[in-house]
DNA sequence: CACTTCTGAGACACTGATGTCTCATCACGA
DNA sequence: TCGTGATGAGACATCAGTGTCTCAGAAGTG
């Protein structure tokens, strides 16, 4: 009896949704044992599933980067002027970002291919406000990286809440989308 | 031979700033001996100083909060109007809250007081902004928590931008003050 | 239903970090 | 300068968390 893909698969899932909500309360506090009694498996399955905790962080990481970069990848916002371009990101990070927010709780300075990911990650996005700088929808006086840091710092705030229930997706997506876009509008 | 306070207080204090650069870059993850060695002290001198994580967490976490709530209760935010009252606010905070970049990063779930210490410092900012939502300041769609959320996320990533030097604390003030200034007005 | 693999519970080994202590040397303060 | 406490280096003890494994029972699959 050879578990099926799809439901290995969906317990492999379970394990990181689980593993996403207990690192973003607990960050590097949390144990795999905390881990594991949030996944409803035991400490010696979790192990089974992710052979470390390093394996498990390295799980969690590609599912939340994948998860966040597809989402983007699919918005086209490239395709589309820099304000719509800037909510589309919005609306597909605060949807998809959930896994997101538990990397922002981790100390991932000794991850391996981090950087990379990283990239992957806000390439597109530092495109796209070197753009809205360059057509005037964005103000000139900050550089791109520090508009990066304001609109991941909103962003970060954001998944919290979404994550911890206390805002929905939607009007979270929307305050972030009205408060940079306005906040940093080429006056 | 006992030291004078301020050769003692200085050397503690000393100890404290390294504390919070060391877990503002690892968070949970730094141990005593890389405290103790960013210090330029030996780890047996930082329990001497601090006789046990918790303590040195505990001693930072009061550090930290006191100098950014000194700065704010001194900028006066009540006495003024509600957008003077938030850019002297994030001055004060840009300005005195490196250690408390530390603090973003770790574990404070599981700390005495800390939800006394973070109403002390939050009550006076939500007082502004609530003053802000009803004076037509500041946009009233969305509730004062959520203003709040994203006033601090920005401030949190401008910190760690202003303790990384890869951004001045005017230029970093400035930058809050007018982003969120703007995304948050009544329209 | 039968069979086979998966799982939970719990025991055990290991380790890095925390905390403690000693002693020779250093450095502060009078 | 001198005396005394502070300090660094290093050794040691402890322990929570990580990782490993066994075995009886559970559960998925055909």
């Amino acid at each position: 009896m050879v578990r099926q893909p799809a439901l290995h698969d969906r317990i492999a899932a379970g394990i990181l949704d689980a593993a996403a909500a207990v690192l973003a309360e607990r960050g590097d506090s949390a144990s795999m044992a905390e881990i594991a009694e949030a996944a409803g498996v035991a400490r010696a399955t979790l192990y089974r599933y992710f052979p470390s905790r390093d394996a498990l962080i390295q799980g969690l990481t590609r599912a939340a980067f994948d998860e966040v970069c597809a989402r983007i990848a699919d918005a086209g916002i490239d395709d589309v002027p820099v304000r719509e371009g800037l909510a589309r990101l919005v609306r597909g990070f605060v949807t998809a970002g959930g896994k997101y927010a538990a990397l922002t709780e981790i100390d991932k300075s000794r991850m391996e291919d981090v950087e990379e990911l990283d990239r992957r990650l806000t390439e597109p996005v530092r495109e796209l406000l070197r753009r809205g700088v360059a057509d005037g929808t964005l103000r000139d006086d900050l550089p791109v990286d520090v508009l990066l840091g304001l609109l991941t710092g909103l962003l970060r705030n954001v998944l919290h809440m979404v994550a911890g229930q206390r805002l929905g997706v939607e009007q979270g997506s929307a305050a972030v989308i009205t408060v940079f876009l306005e906040g940093a509008r080429r006056p």
